[in-house]
Formats: C-alpha cells, sequence, structure tokens
DNA sequence: TATGAATGAGCATTCATTCAT
DNA sequence: AATGAATGAATGCTCATTCAT
C-alpha cells in the first residue's frame, strides 16, 4: 500500500491530478488492475490519502524549529530557502496536482480538506513570525495585522508556484519577490526601533 | 465562428480547460460535430483563440487611463476595484482554465503563449507603477526595483486568484492583502519624502 | 437501427436478458462499440424497445380475427395451436427475458412496464371469451367470474411457459393441459344448456 | 457449511441466481473468500446444494398429512393455504433463483435436476388428489387424467409464482385462480355422484 | 483448514476524429 | 460549407479464481 501511495505520488507530481488515470497509477506501480481497488476506490480517495501523508511531512522541520525557539533570522532563511529550492525543484511539488484537485471538484466537497490545507499552512506561518516578535524583531503590530502579513505570505508563495508550474520563475525572480518580503519584515523592525 | 468562441468562452469558464470536450462546445453553441472541425481542429485551437480574444479586451480600459496620464491615486484603486470584483465574481473568470492549461502541456510548447501572457501583464502593471513615479507618488528606487515591485503585484494577485478557485477567499482577505500592497507604495511615497 | 433491434431480439432470445452484455448486441449487429450507444444508451433501454416492438405485432392476428366476429370455435383453436407452437418453439420466445427483466428490477419501476404487458393480453383473452359468450357457447356467468377465466388462460399458459424454458415440456403435456381448459369452457356451455 | 448455505439461501431469496456473486455470500456469511472455496468451487454448486437442502423440507408435512390418511379436504385446503401464504411472502421463495438457475444453464445440464424438481412436485400432488379419490371425494377418471390434473395444479401454481415475482398479484386473483382448482375437483365430485 | 491479497479477463461507457452525404 | 452517424481506442470498475501464508 505504501508502494502505491509512493508511485501515485510520483504520477500526481508528473501529471497532475485531472490527467492521471488508474491506469497511470498502475503502471506505475505495478500491482495489478484489480489489486488497487482492494485499498482504494478511486483516483480521488488516493489523491487524499497522498495529500494526508505529506501534510504530516510537510511542516514538521520548521514546527520543531519554532518550538525550540530557535532564532528568527535562522528560521525564516531556513524558510525562505527551503521554498526556493521547492519553487525551483517543481517537478517533485504536488502543488499542481492540488490545484487541478480543487478546482475541479465542487465545493462544498473540498471544504473541509481545503481548510485543513490552508489553515495548517496559516498556523505555521504565523507562529514564524510570532516568533520574531517574541524575539523583539519582527514589529508587534496587533494579531489582526500579523495574520493579514502571514496571509500575505502565503499569497505571495501561492503566486510564485503558479509561475512556477508555467516555468516562467527565474532564481532571480523568486530572489526579489523573498527581499520584498524581508523588506517588510525589517521595515517594521525599524519602526519598532523608532 | 464568434459564436463558438463565445460558447467556447463560457465553457471554459464553467468547466477550465482539462475537462472540456468537443461535445461540451458543441452542446454550447449549437453548431454540428462536423461544422467546429472545419474551423478548429482540437479543443487546445479554440482555447488559444479564447484567450488570443481576451488579451485584446483585457487591458485595454487601464492601458487607456495610464496613456492619458489620469492621477495615479485614481488608476490605482480603479485597478485594484477591477481586481478585487474579478475576484469575488470567478465563475466568470478563464483564470483556471488557463492554469490548467499551462499546467498540462508540455513547457517548450506553451513557452510563447504564457510569455506573451505574462509580458502584458508585466507591462501593464509596470505602467501604472510608472506613471505614480511620474507624478511623484511613487518612489523612484529605479528600475529594477519598480521591476520587481511590478512582479510583486502580480504575484500577490495570482496567489489571491488560487484562494479564489479554491473559494476560501472573503472580501476581508481581499482587502487586507490589497492594503498590504498600498502600504507598500506609501511607505516608499514617505521613504521618498524623507 | 432496426438492424439494432433485430439483432438485440435474435439475442435476448438466446441468452435472455441479464446476461446480454452490449458486446453481444454489438457482435450480433456488427455496429461498432461507440454506435450503438448514439441510439441506446445502456441493454435496457434497447430491451424496452424491442418488447415495445414485440408488443405491436404479438396480438394483432387474434384481435382481427375478434373484431371480425368469426367463429368462436376456430379463433379459440387458432389461439391454443399458435401457443403450443410458440411453447415448442420456445427458443424464439422473449418470455425469458421478459421474465429476467420483471424479475431483476426493483418493483417500482418496472411497474408501468409489467402493467402495460399483463393488462393487454388480459383484454386479449377476455376478448375471446367474451367473442365467445356472443356467440353463446360459454357460458355467461357474469363479468367477475369471465375475468377470473381469463386469467386462468393466462396463469396456465404462463406455468407452461415455464415449463418450456425449463425443457420440461412435451407436446402431450400441452395437449393434455389446453384439454382441460377446453373441458372448463365445455362445461360451462352444457350447464348453459341446462 | 451450514454456515454458508444458510447464508446463502438468503442471498439467492434477495438476489435471484444471475445477480448473486460469490462476495455477496461471503459478506452474508462472513466466512473468508479462501473458506468457501474449500466447499464450494462455484456459486452454481452451493446453489445446488441449497435446492437440494430446499427439496427435504419442502414436501415433508404435506406428504405426512397423505401417508396419515387425513381428510382430503384438510390437506388440500391446507394446501391451498400454505400456497397462498408462499406466494403473498415471495420475498422468501427461491422460486425466483430457481428460475434463472433453469434458465441460463444448457439444457442437457440441467436436465436431471429440473427433473428431480418437477417429479417431486408431481408425485406429491398426485399422491394428494389420489388421496381424493380413495376417500370417494375426487372422481376416479384413471390415472391418465389425474395426473394431467396434478399437472394443472403445478402449471398453475408457476403460472401464479411468475405473477407473484412481478408483484402483480394480489390476494384476490389468488383466491380466484384456487377457487377454480377447487370447482374443478368438486365439478368431478358432482359427477361422480352422477 | 482457513485467510485475504493479488490477478487479469471482461464489461459499460466516453470521446476525439473521420467521412459520406 | 455544413451535417451527424459511425468508428475504435481508452478508461473505470467488477468478479471468479488462485495461492502464499
Amino acid at each position: 500500500m505504501k508502494k502505491i501511495l509512493d508511485a501515485a505520488r510520483r504520477v500526481f507530481c508528473r501529471k497532475g491530478f485531472l490527467a492521471v488515470t488508474m491506469q497511470d497509477i498502475i503502471d506505475e506501480c505495478g500491482i495489478s488492475r484489480g489489486g488497487i481497488y482492494i485499498y482504494f476506490a478511486s483516483v480521488d480517495e488516493i489523491f487524499l490519502e497522498v495529500m494526508k501523508q505529506r501534510s504530516k511531512e510537510k511542516f514538521s522541520e520548521v514546527n520543531k524549529a519554532v518550538q525550540n525557539f530557535q532564532p528568527f533570522g535562522q528560521v525564516i532563511s531556513d524558510y525562505f530557502a527551503r521554498q526556493k529550492e521547492r519553487l525551483l525543484n517543481f517537478e517533485n511539488s504536488l502543488f499542481r496536482a492540488y490545484c487541478e484537485y480543487i478546482f475541479s471538484k465542487p465545493k462544498p466537497a473540498v471544504q473541509a480538506f481545503r481548510d485543513i490545507q490552508f489553515s495548517q499552512l496559516q498556523k505555521t506561518v504565523e507562529s514564524i513570525l510570532l516568533l520574531g516578535v517574541l524575539q523583539g524583531v519582527v514589529a508587534n503590530d496587533g494579531k489582526e495585522k500579523l495574520q493579514r502579513l502571514a496571509n500575505h505570505f502565503i499569497v505571495t508563495i501561492d503566486g510564485l508556484s503558479i509561475l512556477a508550474l508555467a516555468e516562467a520563475l527565474t532564481e532571480e525572480l523568486i530572489d526579489g519577490q523573498f527581499a520584498i518580503l524581508n523588506e517588510m519584515i525589517q521595515k517594521k523592525e525599524n519602526e519598532n526601533a523608532n
């Protein structure tokens, strides 16, 4: 079953979600036509399981760093570095599949799924920024502004992800955008100092 | 043929790109199966033509405003208002279809298409910001920084578009993100004043 | 389309209803896999159409004889002869398919269909018996009794049909049963005479 | 193994014969896939065993009544009552499965099976009628006529069974048909008296 | 004995594409 | 130009049967 999920993940990275057929996954994992239906009734089910698995891995490192109260400068630059690497190696990303899934399903059906993905991400980014606030290197403009800023990070990275999928993304562009995000924190830092 | 393209556009708005079959377009425009193949050999061709049409309309108004050297404050707030309306009425948008198309095609094949879309957008946003610079209300930090800022606008709006498609987008969230973009200009204005 | 229905009828006679696949009908009529779906969406639809066609043919001759007020003795013996021939050549009958269809469907779904079949049959048999009454060769015991007798004819023939399908039916057995039905009319005739 | 047969019987009552899969029986009896194949190689084998079991139960009571030389009036009215109850509770009957089995198999293969079922039934009905003859309440028209009458009872009940499966059977209709069968005996009784 | 994972043949259905009219 | 009937490849899915444990 792990064999199926690993194979499926490779397929989803390669072909997104909508174009993936059971046949693709069967071919990739070497299990028979019927064999796969023992575990999963549809491509949808496999996809959801793959996403569940990924969620577990995804934030573990950064969350650990935050919990260990490591220096904000370190954490944020690690975070950017990791995102940059991800954006530059987008052939290993499930983002395309995630988008196609979210786009194609009737909205009520995916609400729970999408909310989990989004709120987990929000929580993680917020916790990083909060770490900066606690360490006095990010301005404390109140919870609302912090949330807004966290959302802006997410939105920016989502926007970059689209460009990555369109292969319209250069390293230079990434650096430029992350520089802007950094400045937004730095600015606040200065203001804080005032 | 206009009938085909109009019908196809409605279909692409409704179902994206990947899920659209010739049958869908046939049903929508009321022309026969064979009749459509006289003009277009595939859904792909129809899609490209629809996108070409849309490009023509898309930037006409804002470009005109810029060319007429209208007040930057007016132009930018119009731009945000228009984007906001678009994001809140995303069932009429071709963004999903655009994403699915870009995602699904082998990259070299869509490079030209994607570059046209992206550079048109860049040019328009840059021209707006340049208007601000010329009118002395946006900081003149050099061409590179301006381009970076323009990209940030684009990236942010793309990020919001994803959320719109996932129906994870509230009016509040849009306002918050546009406020951040506005502050980035204002900030620069202040600095400029210093 | 006539080609499809004729082929389908042969298949239903040979294999009943439940065991018939689209493939069977496709093989029999020589139309392509997709071609058949232009006219019919499922085996069910084809079956219903075949049955509709048959209903039209089925009672035409005997109904005509009744309407022409032909001698009862002639009509009834023709009817028995025809039924006997049908029972002895049951490989050309749709009875098996009809049974399997009726058996396998959720009852509300087939109610209308089954009622039409049954009431047509009832009406025809009743009209024959009524002919006998009008000609004074069948006892007039009231409408209710006549209906009951008509039902008995139907029930008997259905019972014989089951035996035919089981190939447990000899010519002798048929003759014996039809003799009983004949006696029932004769008896009444005698009584009538009393 | 009894567990298997009991479960299978419930399934056959519910779904007939053709639509029953091994999975259905597995689900119903809670024994594993492989476990069932130890005892039975196919659904066919299970069905035959279920039918064999049922034959043992089926006629025991009426046969006992006949052997005990109980009053014919009692025996026949018990028999009709039992049949009526069976017809009105046809969801517990194996008749549908029996029909589908008989219909679907190549005739030589089921000849023995079908003959056993039919001749057992014939024998039982004949023995009841013979009881009537012996008690002087049914006309003694010779063995051949008696057999013919027995067959008519069977044929009628088979015909009613079809209607039961089609849910076209009312209590009124059953009563009417059984009344006809009763009259056939009564008539003979009267004649006998003459 | 008993299990249940695995196999692969077979079915319904959809769809892009062709072509005679 | 325009039609729409016809094709056949491809997909999801089910099921009887096998077999290592």
